[in-house]
RNA sequence: GCCGCUGUGGCUCAGCUGGUAGAGCGACACCUUGGUAAGGUGUAGGUCGCGGGUUCGAAUCCCGCCAGCGGCUCCA
């Protein structure tokens, strides 16, 4: 099972007349320091213990598992003496010596509660006789399994969820009741989410897309779900990172750059990270092992239990975009750009002095989602979950959101917390396969101010926890383009021309010569739009190629291009073109356009948008393929 | 991670009751000098995912591995 994880200590119990030992030289190279060269212990039971690498992943939990077996067998035989003795040769996997003498110390601490304990030295070869007993009992070796932390996974499976639908006018109807036909996402989003079961299915449509458009692909010399990036991907990742990024200093967050990889042996993280085993990748640098961050929690946590912050100054906001973010799916699980295992995230912390202004913060921060959602076009479903004694305490809360989005939302309610939150909201979107994912998210965290040691000063000059709020405004950037790619897949599929946001479009104006005598003239077209634009980058290009016009125009639409313009001797003589324009709202109420005419339709529909220039040359003819 | 399917030139795919490879697109060259979704001819390009095995001989059969997709699981 992929969750189960043996730690084994190995344990030689021997049930003696007496032991003895004399130290003889150093074994490792920073031994433990010695107290005694010599000890013996009588009528003892002997721990023969070699502590293994996988005990390193929980050592609190291999202490009492170890502790656990001894005293069983030393209740069996009656003994008060315990000599716990190092002994390496039962492992070949063995821990760290640092970690293994703290299980040995803790063992020994902990054991010392009932019995006398006597502990042989560590890292140091040692001469020793040992009178065994002989009797069935007296001989008996372990291999010792932890007690375990319960996993995030494993408490929210104890966790019974009700489901609901929330209406704008304020119903709460239980979702197996609510009548979707005005709204069938939603009801895959409540099949996806409360079921989760679906058997046709294919690969998604996005895959395939981001090939094609040479924007995206796979990265077979790397580590599954890592991607490669190619010029037109590359544009839009930007622009998609620079816009939520403005959006969240808007909000007020101050921007940071964080580490990406943490100390696991670090007290607080490791009490964290623990919940959620086998989901990092570990970095191994000398002695130290360090896990690579899935979220830009930690550095931000880091820096705010080290902050001097006042009541006055909450709420107060650390921003940073995680280029990268890691998570280590496992393999089946990965799915194109919609579950990757390195990628692109906002991550926004907002400490907030109390239950007000986190809500406060939370609903604005539930606007900018919405804000974002409509820059990309998307349609999305609302999940909102709460525990549910929260819940009761802010039904009002819920109901306000409904009513902001304005149209019914999925509500999940836990009868219990099992996790850092008492209530969050996702945006989802749905996919040519039916499956629903998240983008935008925003969750109310009550502990782990606590855990990191965060704190505010408040008005009457004492120390307090605030609330803290997690918000990704976007969702993973990369699955912001799965979303895009997915939603115009429908598109096609209804017969609709797909098409990205204009100012998402890596190309967003092409010129296509009748014959290459007519190149000059694009050209200088081209000149005459840039010379017209002020803040806006048009990315605009001309197909130069020697090739048929219908050809040009197919390779233009087939490439979503959302103007295309023929220019031949018409043209050239009059300036006026007739462009071929993707989207029925991109129209002027006229036959023919000027440059100016094309100017301001691009230019309505970019501004306030981030710019960024065409990623190539602007000439078809010199620009090499990528891929397909 | 488990189970299933897939893996053949840059791309999409054919060939697979064993006899060492084909097409279309793309690239390149030439012809065509084009008016709103594929003009024509030709040329080059392949360790048939990787590694073993069976066989006189393996893209084809067997085993192992890797990758992709799907299902389960999972999604901080």
């Amino acid at each position: 099972m992929s969750r189960t994880f043996w730690f084994c200590m190995k344990i030689l119990l021997l049930h003696s007349d007496y032991i003895e030992y004399e130290v003889k030289g150093k074994a490792i190279k920073n031994p433990e320091e010695l107290k005694k060269r010599n000890d013996r212990m009588e009528e003892a039971l002997v721990a023969l213990i070699a502590v293994e690498r996988k005990d390193e992943k929980n050592l609190e939990g291999a202490i009492e598992a170890g502790c656990e077996e001894i005293e069983k067998v030393a209740e069996e035989i009656k003994v008060d003496n315990i000599m716990l003795y190092p002994y390496a040769h039962l492992s070949s996997d063995l821990a760290r010596p640092k970690q293994a003498m703290d299980v040995l110390r803790g063992m020994e601490e902990r054991l010392r509660e009932r019995y006398n304990v006597k502990r042989a030295p560590f890292g140091w070869y040692k001469a020793f006789r040992i009178s065994c007993k002989g009797h069935p009992l007296s001989e008996l070796s372990r291999d010792v399994t932890p007690k375990k932390e319960k996993t995030a996974v494993e408490r929210e499976k104890e966790v019974t969820s009700s489901w609901y639908i929330l209406t704008p006018d304020g119903k709460l109807i239980d979702a197996e009741d609510f009548d979707y036909t005005n709204y069938p996402e939603l009801k895959k989003l409540y099949d996806y989410e409360s079921k989760g079961t679906r058997r046709v299915t294919k690969e998604p449509e996005h895959i395939k897309i981001m090939r094609r458009l040479e924007l995206v692909d796979y990265e077979e010399s790397s580590d599954s779900g890592n991607f490669r990036w190619y010029p037109k991907g590359r544009l839009i990742k930007t622009l998609l990172e620079r816009y939520v990024t403005e959006i969240c200093r808007e909000l007020g967050g101050m921007q940071v750059e964080t580490p990406i990889m943490y100390d696991l042996d670090h007290p607080a993280l490791s009490e964290y990270v623990k919940k959620f085993p086998a989901r990092q990748y570990i970095v191994r640098s000398d002695d130290k092992d360090f896990f690579l961050r899935f979220a830009a929690c930690f550095g931000q946590y880091m820096i705010a239990k080290d902050m001097t912050i006042s009541y006055r100054n909450l709420p107060l906001r650390l921003y940073e975009l995680t280029h990268y973010s890691f998570r280590r799916e496992q393999s089946g699980e990965l799915s194109g750009l919609r579950r990757l295992r390195t990628f692109t995230m906002p991550d926004m912390h907002t400490l907030c002095l109390d239950m007000k202004q986190a809500r406060d913060e939370f609903r604005r921060q539930f606007e900018a989602s919405m804000k974002w959602m409509r820059s990309l076009n998307l349609d999305y479903e609302v999940a909102i979950r709460f525990v549910k004694d929260f819940y009761e305490e802010n039904k009002d809360f819920a109901r306000e959101l409904v009513r902001l989005v304005g149209k019914p939302a999925l509500v999940e309610i836990w009868d219990e917390r099992y996790f850092y939150f008492v209530m969050k909201f996702e945006f989802n979107i749905i996919d040519t396969t039916d499956k629903a994912s998240a983008l935008s998210t925003v969750q109310i965290d009550v502990e782990n101010a606590k855990r990191f040691g965060i704190t505010y000063i408040d008005r009457d000059g004492k120390e307090r926890y605030p609330y803290i709020l997690h918000a990704s405004i976007s969702g993973s950037i990369d699955r912001c383009l799965y979303a895009l790619l997915e939603r115009e897949a429908m598109k096609i599929k209804r017969g609709e021309k797909p098409m990205l946001p204009l100012w998402l479009s890596p190309i967003q104006l092409r010129f296509i010569p009748v014959g290459k005598e007519y190149v000059d003239d694009c050209k200088r077209f081209l000149r005459e739009i840039e010379r017209i634009s002020d803040n806006i980058e048009v990315r605009a290009d001309i197909d130069d190629r020697e090739e048929s016009v219908p050809k040009k125009i197919r390779d233009a639409e087939r490439e979503w291009i959302p103007i295309i313009i023929v220019v031949g001797e018409e043209e050239r003589r009059s300036g006026r073109f007739k462009p071929r324009l993707r989207r029925d709202s991109l129209k002027m109420d006229k036959d023919t356009y000027s440059l100016n005419d094309i100017y301001r339709i691009i230019e309505r529909e970019v501004r306030g948008y981030p710019q960024e220039k065409l990623p190539f040359s602007p000439l078809v003819s010199e620009r090499a393929r990528f891929s397909g």
